[in-house]
DNA sequence: ACCTGAACACCGTTCAAGT
DNA sequence: ACCTGAACACCGTTCAAGT
């Protein structure tokens, strides 16, 4: 079966608009960004008329939606890739890896980021999205009960922690394509390298020094 | 003088079309959101003809990164009052107030912390903004630096320290305008103090625990 | 059942012409 | 010197009409 044609030799269209919809909306951020993402040059970009993806999607925001689910699909797989090339079990490092993956997805594919993390032109409150975010949400939670049942945390609300890292990735990544490296010293193509050691040194900070009292001690 | 009226009952228009521009697109971003800010609306809300704002700014950017370097004084101006508050002259704690000062004002003025925090829409590379940024990072390092001299911090780059710190109000206060607060937890409403106790809890994991090695000794 | 194509009310931006 | 007002090429969205 060729990827292209289709049923009757695509009558009207082949099977699959809304499909074909995402998929050309996802390509057309990361070739040239957000902002280029109309409706109309989606529907160009995929030959049918202007007011066909409506047929399929309430407005632009819904399609849009429809792109922050996917490539939210794709973040969430780069960080469970990074957590299982993760040997180690100690929970701390478990930890570090899923940040350390979200950092590196969201530097090599800023434009798909930025549509996750952009509300205003998405509906953040698409269940298909929250339950994604609950997901990521709970698998960090997990991890850091862990290491505080450990005693391996300094003494201190666990979604505290939590919260913190989650802020502090996002943060970075945030500066990062909203364009904010450039004063800050080092030069841009280091904001990756510079994200990752802040991660690392953080990480290293909330731990509990060998001999001082933990969160929960065993 | 009436503040409305001007030379001439106003031939054309008054005085400074400019700053009426500006005036006028803060209003609406603070009444309406980001969103609503139209070039043409504005000329509307100012009594002028859809054309006339290109006299005064080259395109909409232009005319928003004027309303973002407005916005930007006034939240340097609350970072700036939040640290004179501070009585004491603990490098740690006027760390903390400009943090805590940064995360009040974003939090009380989402739609104006939007326009200073999203590029698209304006030009991150205009020398106001430029300088009024490098202004702030220059003066966190600084308390920093004398945090380490003092032997407060845990051993670790101060570079990091500071980034990181940034990192995480910018996230937090993002996370919050993003609308991903939701899903965490805790009631939206109780994000600032979310954020608060995070900030502060992370000020207190990068500290030196008393008879631990610190960064930069006495 | 799904798509077309014209239509409407908006934009940003330009530019002659007015005062 | 500064503004108007018409114009152009775009949008998002709707809806009759087509197949």
């Amino acid at each position: 079966m060729s990827s292209e044609a289709s049923p009757e030799e695509r009558g009207y269209h082949h099977g699959d608009l809304r499909r074909s919809l995402v998929a050309a909306a996802l390509q057309l951020v990361e070739e040239q960004g957000l902002e280029a993402v109309s409706v109309r040059e989606v529907a160009r970009r995929v030959g049918v008329s202007p007011g066909a993806p409506f047929r399929h999607f309430e407005n632009r925001t819904a399609l849009l939606t429809a792109v922050a689910e996917e490539a939210q699909d794709r973040l969430l797989q780069a960080v469970e890739d990074s957590r299982r090339q993760q040997a180690s079990n100690d929970p701390l490092e478990v930890f570090h890896a899923i940040g350390d993956g979200f950092l590196r997805w969201a530097f090599a594919n800023p434009a798909h980021f930025l549509v996750v993390s952009t509300r205003s032109v998405i509906d953040y409150d698409s269940p298909g999205l929250r339950e994604r975010n609950d997901g990521l949400r709970a698998t960090m939670r997990q991890w850091m009960e862990q290491a505080a049942a450990q005693g391996r945390l300094k003494p201190g609300d666990i979604d505290r922690y939590v919260l913190g890292l989650r802020g502090l990735v996002y943060g970075l990544a945030r500066m990062h394509i909203d364009g904010q490296f450039a004063s800050w010293g080092r030069p841009p193509q280091h904001a990756l390298e510079d994200s990752l050691a802040v991660l690392d040194q953080f990480m290293l900070a909330i731990q509990a020094s060998p001999g001082s009292p933990a969160s929960s001690p065993p």
